[in-house]
RNA sequence: GGAGAGGUGGCUGAGUGGUCGAAAGCGUCGGAUUGCUAAUCCGAUGUACGAGUCAAUUGUACCGAGAGUUCGAAUCUCUUCCUCUCCUCCA
């Protein structure tokens, strides 16, 4: 949500944010929207006050016994033009935040400006593509060959784009949502959450979700939503409550599925596990001051990264330009991992600062030096752990269709040196 | 799922139509004092939005949320959400 001070103040610079982003102006609209509002509630706070005033002199009058008819009248006129203001000061409020809830986050100074995902910065890459003397499958074509990953049984249970992994890939999942999970807490400083999975509405539109994106969402039941990401739960921990300044940073992860329609990627990626309905993710959250965000980004991404090199799994990071970024966000790095099944880089990890984007839609703030501000959130992906699943399948396979186990993934492996 | 109770400021908790933005206590902050990791005393202490020489100041709204009754609502009515207790069920 956006600050409409900014927007008053900085109309032109508003508007050419908002190009970059793939909207078209619309700062003076909401501009006139607002003044409309606040002219509106000044006359009619000032009809209040009289009425007030008028009601407390009825109620002295009352209780000396005195006639109070006169009084009464024009507390009766009053009224008539309250009601109608009241009317079209809410009419204009709920046309702002319509207007402002649905407009993407300011891209920082830092983002590039670009239309779609080929304008994307190249940032660093680590490691090298390994090399192979036999012809590299894909995750799929492993998985199946091992009669461990069975997507026609998933989809006689649950449709299109479910999958079913048994036996050594279910554990090889595990592990390495184990993995994740206990190199985040225990190096990297962050909490282990186990959170809910139904949210309500509320919960997901302080993290930006609706009202946009309600199509990308799972319903379940009348009142809750299926979680997208743990960044939803995670991020809102705080929602409208007031932090003292010695509670932050808040760093919090959380290994959970995550639910999504997928409704606009129809006929995309559908061979494989690569987009799924429901997936599993280690997600990595942080609540912090507004001059850390820039440095918190940084260290995010570093921790997510820092897998991938436990792994030992070649990948880029790309800096997401303004087009291609997501609502909330207002800079994005992915990490793409090299696929050698695929012959490409793959999105395995996104990280976002988001300002105070969520931070004023959900209400969160802390106290600094008596002032109440909007703390920064930041999320990323610490990392997919079905994508990384694919990486380790199609990067660690060997030409007799077994597939190495990384050496950190041993132990949960009792020391074995190959999966099947 | 059945029965009941309740949602008030950072917390506990009083308040059943006007003098209530709201007692009291706790906590927190500032000050005073006492020769000592504490006690006592005094004072301050919500949020949002509006008006303003955007400073002093000032107005409005907020007692879970929404609607209503009324000249006037924390207090009455309705709807709704949430929490708790007991029973039932269940991993």
């Amino acid at each position: 949500m956006h600050n409409i001070n900014y927007i008053r103040e900085n109309p032109v610079e508003f508007d050419n944010f908002m190009k970059t982003r793939g909207e078209n102006p619309i700062a003076n609209k909401i501009i006139e929207i607002d003044k409309v509002k606040r002219e509106t509630q000044t006359v009619l706070q000032n009809l209040l006050a009289e009425r007030n005033q008028i009601s407390k002199s009825i109620g002295q009058l009352k209780s000396q016994k005195k006639d109070a008819t006169e009084e009464m009248e024009k507390v009766e006129d009053i009224k008539n033009k309250v009601n109608t203001l009241k009317e079209l000061e809410t009419l204009k409020d709920d046309e702002l935040k319509s207007i402002l809830s649905r407009l993407p986050n300011i891209p920082d100074s830092s983002t590039p400006i670009g239309t779609d995902e080929s304008e994307n910065v190249f940032y660093r890459d680590w490691g090298d593509k390994p090399s192979f003397n036999f012809n590299p499958k894909l995750h799929f074509e492993i998985g199946e060959n091992a009669n461990s990953m069975n997507f026609e049984t998933a989809s006689k249970l649950s449709g299109s784009r479910f999958v079913i992994l048994k036996g050594q890939l279910s554990k090889l999942e595990r592990a390495l949502a184990n993995f994740m999970i206990d190199k985040h807490t225990s190096v990297n400083g962050y909490v282990e959450m186990h959170v809910p999975y139904l949210v309500k509405e509320g919960t997901l539109y302080g993290t930006g979700q609706l009202p946009k994106f309600a199509d990308d969402l799972f319903t379940a039941g009348e009142y809750h939503w299926l979680i997208p990401t743990a960044e939803i739960p995670l991020t809102a921990l705080h929602s409208n409550e007031i932090l003292n300044t010695n509670q932050l940073p808040i760093r919090v992860t959380s290994y959970t599925p995550c639910f999504r329609s997928e409704a606009g990627a129809a006929g995309k990626d559908t061979r494989g596990m690569l987009r799924q309905h429901q997936f599993t993710k280690v997600e990595l959250v942080s609540l912090v001051e507004p001059e850390q965000s820039k440095d918190e980004l940084e260290r995010m991404l570093s921790c997510a990264e820092g897998i991938l090199q436990d792994l030992d799994l070649h990948y880029r990071v790309m800096t997401l330009c303004t087009g291609d970024m997501g609502f909330n966000a207002n800079k994005t790095y992915d990490i793409e991992v090299w696929l050698p099944g695929e012959d490409k880089y793959r999105e395995i990890s996104s990280c976002s600062n988001c300002g105070d984007f969520q931070a004023r839609r959900m209400n969160t703030r802390y106290k600094d030096n008596d002032k109440n501000v909007h703390i920064h959130t930041l999320n990323g992906s610490g990392l997919a752990v079905g994508r990384t699943l694919i990486a380790v399948l199609e990067n660690y396979q060997m030409s007799d269709g077994n597939v190495q186990i990384p050496t950190v993934l041993k132990k949960y492996f009792d020391n074995q040196d190959t999966l099947f």
